[in-house]
This record gives C-alpha cells, sequence and structure tokens, in this order.
DNA sequence: CAGTCTCTTGCAAACGCATGCAGTGAGGGA
DNA sequence: TCCCTCACTGCATGCGTTTGCAAGAGACTG
C-alpha cells in the first residue's frame, strides 16, 4: 500500500511557482488574485488534486462550516424527512451536517451536546430533544448559536422553531366533534414536551368551546409500544370513545393497529382517529389517516435562516409558530 | 452580548501552574502525568470550562474521529434504522458521524465525496451509494478507507458489506413457490444496484430449479411512485400473476396499495407478495409484509468493525454476505 | 554516597492554512 | 519625467493542539 502523503498548499505553491498565500487566495473568494496566477494555480491543484484542508481553515478562521444536529426519534418518520430536508438545506449554503443521536434522557443529551461543542461547529440544532438551561449557559458561552426544532421551552428565551401545536389541537377537536363524535378521548405524547403540552391544550379549547368534555385520556409517549398499550388500556372496554385525537402520526399508526387488529373495531365507523404531522405514510391507503400537517419544509427553512443569521452575527428573535393544516383523510 | 474569549489549553496551564504540555497529557489517555498535577489540571479545567478542541488535535494527529456516511434514500425506512444504529456504534467508539445526502446521480456522488474528504474524515462509509473508480482513488490516495454498505462493485476491491442477497431472491422464489404459486412476477429496484442484480439472480433461479419462469417483470427502481406505476401496469389486466417478489419492503408497500386499493384485489389469496428487508413497519398488521429480512444489526457492526480495523491499518477483506432470513407473515 | 533507572515535566517544533502588512511593479495623470 | 495609485504578491505570524527530546527529581541498588 503505497502511503500517499497528503498534498498541502505548499506543494502546490511550488509547483505553480507562487507563494503559499497565492494559493490560499485563489480558494478563498473575494481575495485579490491576477487572473494569471490564479489559472496557474488552478491547474497545480487539479494536478496534484489539492484541496484545502477544513479542519485547518476552521482553526484559523474560527468557522467550521458545520452544524451539530442532535435528533432522538429517527424512528418516527418525520425526522428522516426532516433530516433529509435539513441537510439539504444546509449543504446549499455551504454547511454541513454533523449527526448525534440522543437517548432519551437528559443527561444523555448533556453529553452528547459537550462533545457536539468539541467539534467547534457554527451553530446547533436540537430536534425534538430539551436543553436544560445550564446547557444553554454553556453554548452561549462558546458562542454557538442553537436553535431549538419542533419544541420550545417555556422559561428561556431559546431561539425554537414550532407549528402552531396548539391551533393544530384546537382543529382536530374541531374536526372530530363536526363529523359528529361526542365522545372524545386523547392519547397523548411524552408529557414533558411542549409539543405535547401544546397540541393538548389547543384540544381542550376546542372541546370546551363545544361544550364537550374529554372522554379519556393515556400517555403513549411517542413511542409505539407505549401508544399501543394505551390504545388497549383505552378500547378494551365496552364504554368506549368513538373518536381519539392521537398526539402523533407514528402513534396513530400504532392505535389503529390495536383497533382494527387486536380489538376488531373498524376506523372510523367504530371509532375516529386523527393524529399529527403528516408524515409520508399517513398518505398511504393501508392508513389512510387524518391528521394535522405540520409544514416540514417551512419549519425547515426557518430554521436554517434563523440559525444562519445568528452565524451572522444579527440577534434574532423566534419566529411565530408555523400554520398548520387539517388533512382530512379516511379515518376522520 | 458577552463575546466569551474561547478558553484554550494555555489558560488552564496558567491556573493550574504547569505547562500547556501538562494539561495536553491529562487529556490524553495514556500519557504520562502525576495524580497530582492530574487533578490541579482538572480542578482547573472544571472551573474555566476548558474542553479540548478536537479540530486543533485532528490536525496534528491527523486523526478527525469523524465518519463521512452518504446516504441516498432516507424516504425508505431501512436507511433511518441503519443511520441510528451505525451512528450509536460509532459513537461508542469516539467517532462522530457527517452525514451527507446524496442525489441519485453518480455526478452528485462524486461531489459529495470530495467534499467529505476535505472534512479529513478517518473513514467514509458509502449506503446505497455507487462509487466510481476514480473516486475510490482519490479516497485510497487520501489515505481515507471507504466501506460500501448494501451495494458491493462487482470490478474493483473495494470493502462491501452486504446480505447474501442472492440466497434472499433464491430463499423469495422458494416459498411463492411452496405455497402454490406458479404465475410468478417480480418488481425490481434500481437494475444499477448490486443488490438489485443479485436478489433477482437468485430469485431466478430459484424459480428455475422448480422449473417456472417468469411471469412478469416490471422496474420499480425503488422509488415509490415508480413501484406503483410497476404494479398497475402489472396488474391492470386479466391476466396477471398470483404471486410477485418485490425487490424491497419499501416498494413492497406502493405495490399494496395499488393491489388492494385501486385494484380491489387481495393479499394473499389474489395475489401473494413478499418483500426483502424487513423494515419495522413490514410488521405492522395493516400490511403484515412477509420478507426476506436484512440483519441491520449485524451489516453495521460489521460495517464498523471492517471499518475500524482498516483505519486501525490492518488491511482487511470483504466480509463474506451476511445471512438473510424469511420472515413469514400474512402476505404470502 | 555515587550510579542508575523510572517517572514527570517543560520546551519547542510541528499540523495546514489565512491574513495584515509591506513591498513590487505597472499604469496614469500632471 | 516624476509621482501617486492601485492591483497584486510574499513574508511572517498565529490558530489550539500533540509529542519527541532532554532535563530534573526522586527512588533504589550496590
Amino acid at each position: 500500500m503505497t502511503t500517499t502523503r497528503k498534498v498541502t498548499s505548499l506543494d502546490v505553491a511550488k509547483r505553480a511557482g507562487v507563494s503559499r498565500s497565492a494559493v490560499s487566495r485563489v480558494f478563498t473568494p473575494g481575495a485579490s488574485v491576477s487572473e494569471r496566477t490564479a489559472s496557474k494555480v488552478r491547474e497545480a491543484a487539479n494536478a496534484l488534486g489539492y484541496r484545502p484542508n477544513v479542519l485547518a481553515r476552521a482553526m484559523l478562521t474560527g468557522k467550521s462550516k458545520i452544524i451539530g444536529l442532535v435528533v432522538a426519534y429517527l424512528d418516527n418518520h418525520f425526522y428522516p424527512t426532516v433530516l433529509e430536508l435539513l441537510s439539504e438545506a444546509l449543504e446549499r449554503e455551504g454547511y454541513h451536517v454533523l449527526v448525534f443521536m440522543a437517548a432519551h434522557s437528559a443527561d444523555d443529551v448533556e453529553d452528547v451536546v459537550s462533545q457536539i461543542l468539541d467539534y467547534q461547529v457554527d451553530g446547533l440544532i436540537l430536534a425534538s430533544v430539551a436543553l436544560s438551561s445550564d446547557l444553554a449557559d454553556r453554548c452561549r458561552a462558546s458562542g454557538v448559536p442553537v436553535v431549538l426544532f419542533n419544541r420550545k421551552l417555556e422559561a428561556e428565551g431559546e431561539l425554537a422553531v414550532v407549528s402552531d401545536n396548539r391551533m393544530g389541537g384546537r382543529l382536530a377537536a374541531e374536526h372530530l366533534i363536526s363529523v359528529g363524535r361526542t365522545r372524545i378521548g386523547h392519547i397523548a405524547g411524552w408529557e414533558g414536551a411542549s409539543t405535547q403540552r401544546d397540541r393538548e391544550a389547543g384540544f381542550m379549547e376546542g372541546l370546551r368551546s363545544a361544550g364537550l368534555g374529554l372522554f379519556g385520556r393515556e400517555v403513549g409517549d411517542y413511542r409505539l409500544p407505549r401508544a399501543k398499550d394505551a390504545a388497549r388500556r383505552m378500547f378494551d372496554t365496552p364504554d368506549r370513545p368513538d373518536a381519539v385525537f392521537v398526539a402523533n402520526d407514528y402513534m396513530a399508526f400504532g392505535v389503529m393497529d390495536v383497533l382494527r387488529s387486536e380489538l376488531s373495531l373498524r376506523v372510523p365507523e367504530d371509532v375516529a382517529l386523527i393524529g399529527f404531522d403528516d408524515v409520508p405514510s399517513a398518505a398511504w391507503p393501508a392508513y389512510g389517516l387524518t391528521t394535522i400537517k405540520q409544514d416540514a419544509k417551512a419549519m425547515v427553512s426557518t430554521t436554517v435562516d434563523a440559525l444562519l443569521s445568528e452565524i451572522g452575527g444579527t440577534e434574532v428573535m423566534s419566529p411565530a409558530p408555523l400554520p398548520v393544516t387539517l388533512v382530512r383523510r379516511t379515518t376522520a
């Protein structure tokens, strides 16, 4: 195995008969170089297969062009979609994404963010994970802008991009009511999440406006097995709801599965179902899930805009919650 | 906004009353430091919130502890799963994952890999993307080990981790035959992929062993809309197959959807269906997809082992194709 | 008590690049 | 013709680390 030495700007400089500075400038947009040396350098660079070392550049400029992304629920199809969009959007801006999986414990997030900061990331996106205010301080101290995606912190002034979850919950309630349901239950996600709190608050508002109360409530923690258990508890009884608002699509699939397959209930005839997110598979005919759509594209582009602005040095406020819409399919 | 200066090893050194080398050694496992200075340094580091700058370390040691991952089909649930496993496994070894999305064009892959190399990654995992031999050379020249995941190159001696796709195809054929089907079709994935070629080859072998030929064949390119079109072409006719082997689960869902929802065919009564991968949703009752299971965990750990070995300097050969198994559910 | 060995520690030299500063030459105006 | 301007270029320094080398400090042996 021929251990090919790494080719540096000096090699290129020699071959092109110029100084290291010259080749550096050729690869730095906006620097002052004559076309003549530029072409000499480019030629030499191509011949040698030279490309600037991003890490070295990062040390010097303090900009690594990498964004840390921590994400927790990759089994929920909403997040792969988001990851893809995010990655594309950031690549378009010359950034790249360092991905970190967070277990769901706060300790783990702590740990993970520490590691991320070691990489001198230019920015940090936390998708569906909570951030201790302690940690937020550390980030701020490191000068790393942070934006929370699909989660917000009540107390702190953290930058957060969210949908109008409250309105979404309200829409869900109104829709179930509009199709004539009256015994309406709710299967909640993880109660520590702002999304859950907001969706449920809006949902309760909606019920209340119609003079209805909640017929039943179980917690699914945004996890599939728990959601199925929740469904079993809620429906394996004669006195059951005729409609449920499930806090996200992913859980709704599980709920629907136990309803139809285990309990032989018909959806929507026996029980109407509405979810939240509008993940791609919600549209698949096997589910045809009626749901509240979060506009993932808008969320992503808002996130990227906000983050890049902060990186650029302009302090920015959390954008308004993004609009959600009811997507009516067959389950309600 | 208080622009907090970045805290360096020198700051810690001063505070602890030692040299930069000392603090460096404290953070370098296996270096020679007395417990006394070590604790002084640790204390100072904690007080200042110091953590070594990974990028600076990377420059010097040449090891960035980051692995580039390029991935193309994130909508196919197999890959989020893989990403999660991969990321966890690598984090356990002290590595982190820089993710790059590749469009499906070869040009794009070229571009993407170039960018990855700029980050001085220690290794490269290409999931379901082809690698031009030109590019492979560039990587080798940079001394960056590459392993292909779920795809192999016929010609080159590239490191590749794959399942026994041929055997999988054969198992699929044998199973469909064993449940009494005789008019058996195939909906193929992208024909440029080795997975497709191997699965189909094994499948054809299986048919041939039973004296059967292929009843029909369409191409779905591993994309959902194309797979649905393929299904429409294959089944919207009186003279249709009574069973289909779909080259992966993701497409199989689409196929099943058009069969049941558009063409009112019953699965498996009218047509039996078998997929490949065993993604999580294959087990969901709404589909209950019979399929050939790829052991994602095994694939990932083999990949990580191979990559780390190569990074460690020991030349390693492509491992044998990993065993696959038939998972029988309700569609065949 | 001198000699040797082992354990620590600081010094200084890298790593690959960007950039302020000063210097070069050419061109243009007076 | 002279001087000023301006576009370009090279030098040298610094980014935050790691690490070979040599020197100091004990500890131990004979």
